[in-house]
Parts: C-alpha cells; structure tokens; sequence
DNA sequence: CGTTAATTTGAGACCATTCAATTTCGGTGG
DNA sequence: CCACCGAAATTGAATGGTCTCAAATTAACG
C-alpha cells in the first residue's frame, strides 16, 4: 500500500510588510465568503482589520503546520492553493482537504493546542498567520464574528463527512468526478473560475492522495473522462465541458458545501 | 455498487417526563466529557439544567433527523447508541459516525438551516432535545460553555478527518481494526466499557457501511481478526484480546481523539 | 417454537493495484 | 532559443483485494 510521499524541507520564507497596504486583500476574499451568510458590520470589519498578522510565503510542498506540534497561529490563504493531510504508518498519504484563497486552513487550532494533521502549500502560497489569542479575544467582543467563525469551522466539518461518503460508496470515476465538482463550485462561488474553466494545480498524484486511488488509476480513469467529452484537463488547466454529466457521474449535490444557511 | 439498506418508518415514540428528575442524567456524561477540556462553574452547570428540553424515545433505525429538513432543536444521546449516515444516488449508504451516550448527535445545527446527513437510532436510543434557540442563547451568556460546545464541534470535525484517511489509504483488516480501537476508546473514555470488555451492538452491515466494504468482507475479516486471537466478538459483546495488536493492525493514534487540550 | 434478521460459506468476476518502462511536459542554463 | 533535466503523465501486463450473487446456517425475539 506504500505510496511515493515528497519530503520538503520547510525552508519557510517570511515576509513582514505595512499592514495597511494589504489589509484590504487579505480581508476581501474572507469578507465575501463569511457575506453570504453572517451580515457583519462596519465596527465587526474594523475590528477584523485590526487583528494583527504576519505575511508569510511557502514554496510548493512546504509543511505550513505538522501533526503533533503545539499551535499558536491561524492561518488564511491569501494566494495559491494549499492542502491538509495525514500519513499512515506506511507512509502512504490521505489528503483531506484542498484550499484556495481566502480560506482559512486551520481554525480548530483556536481551541485544539496539538495540530491532529499536516498543512502543505500546493503550489506557491501565501499567507496571512494570525496569532489565535487574538481571534479567539475577537469572538469574545463580537457576536457576529464568533458566528462567522465558528459556522466557517462547521461548514468544514460537514465537507469531511462528504468526504467519507466520497471514499466508501463511490467509485473511481465517481470520486473524481465528485471532487472536481466540488473545487469547480467552491471556485466559482470565491470568483475564481472563469466560467466553465479554471486553474487547477493539482497534480494527478495529488488527486489519487485525495480520493484514497493509486495515480496510474487515477490516469486512467482522467483519461475516460476526457474521452467522454465530460472534462478537458491540461496542464494546470481544467476545463468542464459537461456540467450536468460530471454532476451526475460524481452523484454531486451542492447542499453541503452550504454556500447559503 | 447498490447495498441494501433498510428503511424503517420514522415512527417516532416521544415521552415527556418531569425535568427535575432526569435532569442529573441528562447532564452528568455531557459534564464528564466536557471537564475533560473545559472547566465550568456551578453557575455554568446551572444555566445548563435550566435549559429546556424534551425526552423522546426511538426504536432501532428510527431517523432522528433526514438530509434536506429544516432544523430546529440539538439532540443529546441519552441511552442507547445512534449514527450518522448518507445515501448515494444507488441507494448505497455511507455510514459517517457512531455515538454514545452523552454525545450531541448534531450541535452543528445551532447554525445550520437545513441538515446535510441522516441520523439515526442503532439500537432502541433515547434523546434529550433542546431547541437549538435556547442553546444559542447560552452560548452568548456562558464563555465557558460556548468554549466547550464549539471544542465538541471541533473534535467531531476531527473525527470526520480520521475517517476519510481509515477510508482511503488502510485495507479492509485496518480499517476495521481502526474502527474498533475507536469505539473502544470512546467507551473506555465515558467509562460505558468494562476493562478490555464492552457492549457492541453494531451488525456487520453496519460496521461495513462505516468502513466502506461489504458485509460479506466485513465477516470474512471478523473471522480473521477472531482467528488471530486479536478479538472475540459476539452477540453484541466485544472483548479486545490484544489491544496493541489491534492498534497496531488499525494503525491507531489516539491523538485525534483529543481526549485533553 | 416459529419467524425473520444476522451471520457464514463458496466460487467466479471485476475493479483497482503493483511494478516497470516509456513518453511528455515544464523549467533551466548555456 | 535550444538542449537538457527532473517531474509528471502515460502505457502495458500481471496480480490481488474486494465485490457479487446465491445459498446455507445460526442467532434473536415475541
């Protein structure tokens, strides 16, 4: 079951900046995300644009956080992709997550003092780390934050049990048309997708670690679905040609995602 | 693909009793697992017995909730064991997890309109329900309370990670062995299990709809694990025979449990 | 003590894996 | 701008873990 796993060395480049130059990418993306549920007010964004944080810049396949290690930060993907995984004893890789910008990667580190699962950098990403005392101080004075903040932490958990499902009951072609699927929606619902079209790094590899496959199967069932016209996948770029077909293959209902309520 | 699952008509026993005598039984395991992590103050544990709530009574595969409907009140598992589960477009279902008493079954509704999952009874279950309005509301008045049932939520969500790596990078022994040191675990830590001894209600089905197999190949590897001395399991009984050997079969760390911090 | 659910068994088929080798792609230095 | 390099993608063939289907046996329960 062993499969290939790349070690990094987490060669972590860091860089500080003037806050008030970038204050507004970092929070934009996160604003719209938390909009379409909580109702914030010009005192809540204010107090969010206070927090203080620290730019950071990992190269592709640094480790952002480490299982096992004690946590101080939490982090927002300003750009780039990023995921979450586990290894198993093995060494074979699970990934359980994938992130892109204005997400945060690791709330739970809020309330959970030893991190349960690895953070890498998909492809070069950026970040914003904020010290977790002063977001958890944050909930404590504002309501509507606390709720944004701990809703963002639910909708997390509900994408994991349509995870699960993905693994246990769906096949190969299933499980990658499912999680195409859900990346093309969250993309599309940050403005990230350009129509029917996006960039998508992720590597077949990357793809097989995620859906529980061995990348050759992966290869070749990517290849069933580029020639059934349901998909174009190209170098880095991802194409859906058949929106209604990919739905049906990967047995996709958005509700989870709970873009909404 | 397509299992069996069986529908059981949702023919919901509900029971009102006078608050003031289940009122200690209602909080008592919720307190133990909360003190595990979060300290709270008699006038915390007061503001909980104050809380409104309701007994109902479910027999085995009744549905506490359905996906898609409305949510309005957080259930608390008083007897009896419950899960969680989806359903696939075959009609297969994708168990996503088990509970014990003194477990909320869905705090993730305090914010969450409309339920993404199914849960239901296992065995004959009894809840408490408390509407989820006066849940927030506590939640606004009590840090310490809010702390807590937000870390519940975490450590759910963390569950749910665990459960995508068992499904995706461990075979059929390791997955079940996982599952199994799990459970074990979780009764040793509400103190329900009896040493290496414990009540285990779950059917092969549904151990195998938990891990992804089928209940032929849950039994076949049952009867492997029992060959190797490893477990007996019996009418409803399990005894773990050799506890590192399961943990290890199960490449089991205890960590995401977060039994503390 | 009968009836249904749950567990067990067998054999064949299939989806996905393994292992290895080849080809293509993306980035880099000369 | 092109040759080069390692990473990523692709291909083939053999193996194997898990599934399917069906039937038999055992256990649970009123």
């Amino acid at each position: 079951m062993k499969r290939g796993v790349r070690e990094v060395s987490p060669r972590t480049v860091i860089t500080r900046r003037d806050r008030r130059l970038d204050q507004s990418s970092f929070l934009d993306p996160v604003l719209r995300r938390w909009g379409r549920t909580v109702s914030l007010t010009d005192q809540d964004k204010e107090a969010l644009a206070a927090l203080p944080w620290t730019r950071r810049v990992y190269p592709r396949d640094a480790y952002l956080a480490r299982e096992g290690e004690p946590t101080s930060i939490c982090t927002v993907l300003l750009g780039g992709f990023a995921f979450r995984q586990k290894l198993v004893s093995d060494g074979a890789r699970q990934i359980i997550s994938f992130h892109i910008p204005g997400e945060f990667l690791d709330l739970q580190n809020c309330l959970l003092d030893v991190a349960d699962h690895n953070v890498q950098a998909l492809n070069r990403a950026s970040v914003a780390a904020i010290p977790k005392a002063a977001l958890l101080d944050l909930m404590t004075a504002r309501a509507n934050i606390r709720r944004a903040i701990w809703l963002d932490t639910l909708i997390d958990s509900s994408i994991f049990r349509e995870w699960v499902v993905n693994l246990g009951r769906r096949d190969a072609r299933g499980r990658i048309a499912h999680l195409l699927c859900e990346l093309a929606d969250r993309l599309r619902a940050a403005g990230i997708a350009e129509g029917e079209a996006c960039d998508f790094p992720l590597t077949q590899e990357q793809i097989a670690d995620a859906t529980g496959l061995t990348a050759v199967h992966t290869n070749r069932t990517l290849q069933a679905l580029r020639k059934d016209g349901v998909i174009s996948l190209t170098s880095s770029r991802l194409v859906i040609l058949d929106w209604n077909r990919l739905v049906e293959i990967g047995d996709f209902n958005e509700r989870y995602l709970h873009h909404s309520v």
